[in-house]
RNA sequence: GCCCAUGUGGCUCAGGGGUAGAGCACUUCCUUGGUAAGGAAGAGGUCGCGGGUUCAAGUCCCGCCAUGGGCUCCA
């Protein structure tokens, strides 16, 4: 046995982690420096380690392969690691095996790890040649840097890394793209290569796994196989149009929410799609979203398309004199928004120009805030619950670019987390993450493969209703301001239909599906029948379909099979003679006959399932 | 908007200077079949759009549009 900087020396040692839990590396260890040794696994520190040498490892690689290699930095993020750098050749995603493939050779040469250290001083002579490695020398504040070697190869680096490259075996490179040098918009673009790496080879195959399961589950996939939406390039883009059966979804969509929101006291209404830029002036949106705002002209006068809702709602308000005994006032609309968004970021459903949010603005006194803030978290809970998703809830607080007045957004701040925290709410914090009018809750759901998406928001706004001069009459005759609280809970249909998409795996729960059962009757003697259960389904808001078409029986099960419709449903004479129904278990594959009576019970308490 | 890649019938893809191909889907006919592809015939493309090079351009070059992966931002 032997020992080593007081600990036993194994084969399986790559680092260690000090009394503050940070890591120390074995090139950096010294006698008694540390707690516990970090074992070459997969937990976070292990792929820490292991992740960011793999960076190198990759630069390393490139060094090789391409002329006037410079590397700006590579860390490890949450998927995995990349590294930014330039050469003097193109890249393009082919190059990504013969990267690989060259830093397998490397690993091969069984190099070791070493670390040596310089002064700063020294460092800017060493990498003279090189104004990538001076940009990031020129970050550094400490006097001495440090710099990793394995064979030629060095680079300037805090670490920490594993002792040798043996331990970088399960890795790949993942994609390559472009990325700003700082994530400066106005600085040069560099190439930027992504890649994971785990201590084991089954770990690695698991990762691909999930890759492969988020590819399968891809809503713009599904959504074209199932004919729910469809973009078009003559009209243009991030323009979403939807297909009768994605029309049918989301309609299912809409009219559980409509429910939801009357039971809770919101009131719909509709404001116009074009307003007069001078209502933009006054509510800020001109100065402070312009940039994101489709502008025309009528007559003269310029308009301005709504990027949000809440100026058709305000009117509404003001349309009427108001008592305090009238708030809290909910008015919602399924309001149909145009946000210019660059072109670089549309995405499917989920980031598009035009699409419908399920908005609602809350009309209140100060008072009330805590409780229609905690009503509204309420509501988000029940919605998620629903469809399964977890979530977590981010307070996100004053931006750069913002109106009003500090003491304003203090207040409005102090609102939402007291409203959290009375009640004991756990949340996290997004420092200048806030609309330019208010602070807000963000709600950050998981789906069903972990991965985290942004949708509703509640924000409280006292800016707004003063520019506004929004008022109520008091229960002391005099006139007050109210505060609007703006939520949105799915966020936009668009973005909820995709991530239900992907979340469902296109296999949506029956009181969602856009067809929720598909007649197949076996010869036309069975059509009739087929016709008239379809017609008591529609009767109960139930959409069905009849695939009665010149194929084979075996033809037609499997094409309803693959439509992902909840209910298959063959009928023949068996079934028209004792008015029943066979029914398809689709995921089962199994199969078993019920009366119509108990067929429609079930349908229905199937549907039932849907209200919140 | 920027970097890289891609664009051939509704969908998935082959063809890479010399008269457009396959499978699925679609239409018609035969077949009336009890639980995942019965058979035959047919229709459908100015190869994303616009320029250029060439005797000749899906094919090479340039610009634009759209899509995909990122940067940045957000519902």
């Amino acid at each position: 046995m032997r020992i080593f900087k007081g600990f036993i020396l194994s084969e399986n040692i790559i680092g260690y982690l000090d009394a503050q839990g940070n890591i120390i590396d074995t090139q950096s260890a010294v006698e008694g420096c540390c707690e516990r040794e970090i074992a070459y696994d997969n937990t976070a520190e292990a792929l820490e380690i292991i992740r960011h040498s793999t960076a190198h490892l990759m630069a390393q690689a490139i060094t090789e392969l391409y002329l006037k290699p410079q590397f700006f930095v590579g860390p490890v993020v949450d998927e995995g690691f990349y590294y930014d750098f330039r050469v003097d050749e193109k890249i393009s995603e082919e190059d990504l095996k013969k990267i690989e493939k060259k830093m397998k050779e490397l690993i091969k040469k069984k190099y070791k790890i070493e670390k040596y250290e310089i002064s700063k001083a020294e460092a800017i002579e060493k990498f003279a040649q090189d104004d990538l490695k001076q940009a990031v020398l020129s970050r550094i504040p400490d006097e001495t840097v440090t710099v990793y070697k394995q064979g030629a190869f060095e680079d300037l680096c805090r670490g920490p890394h594993v002792p040798a490259l043996r331990f970088l075996n399960n890795f790949k490179l993942t994609r390559i793209a472009g990325a700003y040098l700082g994530g400066d918009e106005n600085a040069e673009m560099l190439t930027r290569i992504y890649g994971v790496a785990f201590a084991d080879r089954e770990s690695l195959k698991a990762y691909m796994t999930m890759m492969e399961e988020a590819k399968r589950r891809d809503h713009r996939k599904i959504g074209a196989e199932m004919e729910l939406f469809m973009f078009n390039e003559a009209s243009g883009a991030g323009l979403p149009f939807w297909m009768p059966k994605g029309a049918k979804l989301r309609h299912k969509l809409e009219q559980i929410l409509h429910k939801a929101h009357l039971i809770r006291g919101y009131e719909p209404v509709r404001g116009p799609e074009i307003l007069k830029a001078d209502m933009w002036r006054t509510s800020g949106h001109y100065a402070c979203y312009g940039d994101n705002m489709y502008l025309t002209e009528i007559d003269g006068q310029e308009y301005g398309i709504k990027p949000m809702n809440c100026i058709g709602h305000i009117q509404i308000f003001k349309q009427t004199q108001k008592s305090y005994r009238d708030l809290p006032i909910k008015y919602y609309e399924y309001g149909v928004v145009h946000r210019h968004e660059k072109s670089g970021v549309l995405h499917g459903l989920l980031r598009v120009r035009e699409f419908t949010q399920d908005d609602a603005h809350i009309f209140c006194t100060p008072e009330q805030i805590a409780a229609e803030v905690l009503e509204v978290v309420e509501f988000v809970d029940s919605v998620m619950k629903l469809f399964g998703f977890e979530y977590t809830m981010e307070i996100a607080t004053k931006p750069e670019k913002a109106i009003g007045e500090d003491a304003v957004w203090e207040m409005a701040t102090q609102g939402l987390k007291d409203a959290l925290e009375g009640n004991s709410l756990p949340y996290t914090l997004d420092e200048g993450g806030g609309a330019f009018y208010g602070p807000k809750i963000d709600i950050k759901i998981t789906d069903a493969i972990g991965r985290k998406w942004q949708c509703g928001t509640i924000q409280v706004d006292f800016n707004l209703p003063e520019r506004f001069e929004v008022e109520y009459v008091d229960e002391d005759n005099t006139r007050k301001r109210p505060v609007m609280i703006h939520r949105a809970i799915l966020g936009s249909f668009e973005r909820f239909v995709g991530i239900l998409t992907e979340h469902y795996a296109g296999e949506f729960p029956m009181f969602l599906a856009p067809v929720q059962v598909i007649f197949v009757p076996i010869t036309d003697d069975h059509v009739a029948y087929a016709k008239a259960l379809r017609l008591k389904l529609l009767a109960e808001d139930i959409d069905a379909e009849i695939y009665d078409k010149n194929d084979s029986l075996n033809k037609r099960i499997r094409t309803a099979e693959k439509q992902r419709v909840p209910y298959v449903v063959i009928l023949g004479d068996e079934e028209v003679t004792h008015r029943s129904v066979a029914i398809r278990d689709r995921r089962k594959k199994e199969q078993y006959n019920l009366n119509e009576d108990d067929f429609m019970l079930q349908l229905k308490q199937q549907i039932q399932k849907g209200k919140i």
